[in-house]
DNA sequence: ATAGATTAGACCATATTGGGACCATATTAA
DNA sequence: TTAATATGGTCCCAATATGGTCTAATCTAT
């Protein structure tokens, strides 16, 4: 009847005290846990107890062991009460971005000074010389268009370009990536980087916003294509 | 509670470290970080790790490696809005609505059923009969084109559009709203609403979305008018 | 007394780290 | 222009750290 006091012990008890860890933000995403050796001395356990604990946890889809390397968190404290990213699929996330990069264009070729453009074509830069590999495109390619919103110099817009940016990386289709993200489409996409940059510097609207609703309505495509042929 | 120094260890230790020196501004936007040789005795470590650390860094698009040149920061602070509704101007919420809301309107004549036309319909009759009063209008107007937004049926959109009405009841004008919001402009407003539901039923997207966008621009319009009167 | 949980330790397979060397490119000084 | 230097990119090998597995002894609750 000693449970009535001890909150709980055992595996249970280790199980519990590093969820809470993990949910209070001690122990971050993608951070490795201290071992299962140092956990056991932590917590004055034995290994065993730990490993049954992180067994749990990862039942639960909080860590995730790699093998020779350690216990990584995969549980994203950022959406913890953010339904919006799991509801969101690829479709209705090209929907937003054609919703606002084109707008967002309209306000770049406006208002963008020298420093801006720079900045912008130090993304292209980047993206350009990215690896021609998916994830490192992708990566680059949402800094690109983070930069873009950036020389919006509209905080708002900016900040839902993050919040777009963080549920572009979040994971649910990431790995549809490969099937779309073949060399010969980031060729393509690329050459329509370029093409923005160059209408923005040369402050013709039309071309550049044209040009992004292309760029979008092609990523669309390629998307539903890709979903159409699973 | 205990002096409980926690320092992951190894790479993500070491990239928790850079990406906090970095945040916190020691290193700022476009400056070239220290040699990877030189971080290695900074941080006691072999070269490796730190490579290994700045490939996190990179992948996480806070530095961007030149080769032959150095590593250098593309963390842009500025895109750190901790509290976007302090930050954000009534114009740039209004340039943020004219981004996002005509492309609701596209999404909503062309995919809104019967259920979400009356929806729509019971809020433009909410907005109409609201009291002819600001504060009372403003709300019922809020309320109006979040209606619009959730028929889109795009939970992100949906979500964005929250966040600018929390915004809009947030800001910093809503002293102005007496200036702006006579009787004659919210009559014209409501002219607007009950012409964009009509267009909405009717499936007329150009005369919908045209009009949006017009309903947009005079209330920026009003709005600029108000701030160079003052 | 029994069954299950916990402890403690040993060993294995894999990944990371330490430390060094050399290459390719960019920058700087002569 | 040319040479020297600094920097990131790559490879190597040994040492260490880590999770995976197994065994046996001990504790605990029924």
């Amino acid at each position: 009847m000693e449970n009535h006091i001890k909150v709980s012990s055992g595996a249970s008890g280790i199980f519990n005290r590093l969820r809470a860890a993990i949910m209070n933000g001690d122990y971050v995403f993608n951070e490795r846990l201290p071992s299962e050796r140092d956990l056991a001395e932590e917590y004055s356990v034995a290994r065993g107890t730990i490993r049954a604990a992180l067994e749990q946890l990862e039942r639960a889809n909080m860590v995730r062991k790699k093998f020779g390397s350690g216990t990584f968190v995969c549980y994203d404290s950022r959406f913890e009460h953010e339904d919006v990213a799991e509801e969101t699929s690829p479709l209705e996330l090209i929907e937003t971005r054609l919703a606002i990069e084109p707008h967002i264009v309209r306000l770049v070729v406006s208002n963008a000074n020298n420093r801006e453009i720079r900045n912008l074509e130090e993304a292209l830069d980047n993206v350009l010389h990215a690896h021609q590999e998916p994830n490192s495109f992708s990566s680059a390619d949402e800094a690109f268009h983070l930069t873009l919103a950036s020389c919006s110099q509209n905080p708002l817009l900016i900040w839902m370009y993050q919040r777009i940016n963080d549920i572009r990386s979040h994971t649910q289709w990431s790995h549809r990536k490969h099937n779309i993200l073949t060399q010969s489409k980031i060729d393509d996409y690329n050459e329509q980087h370029s093409a923005l940059v160059r209408f923005i510097i040369r402050r013709d609207m039309d071309g550049a916003v044209n040009l992004m609703v292309e760029h979008l309505h092609q990523a669309k495509k390629d998307l539903l294509g890709n979903i159409n042929s699973l």
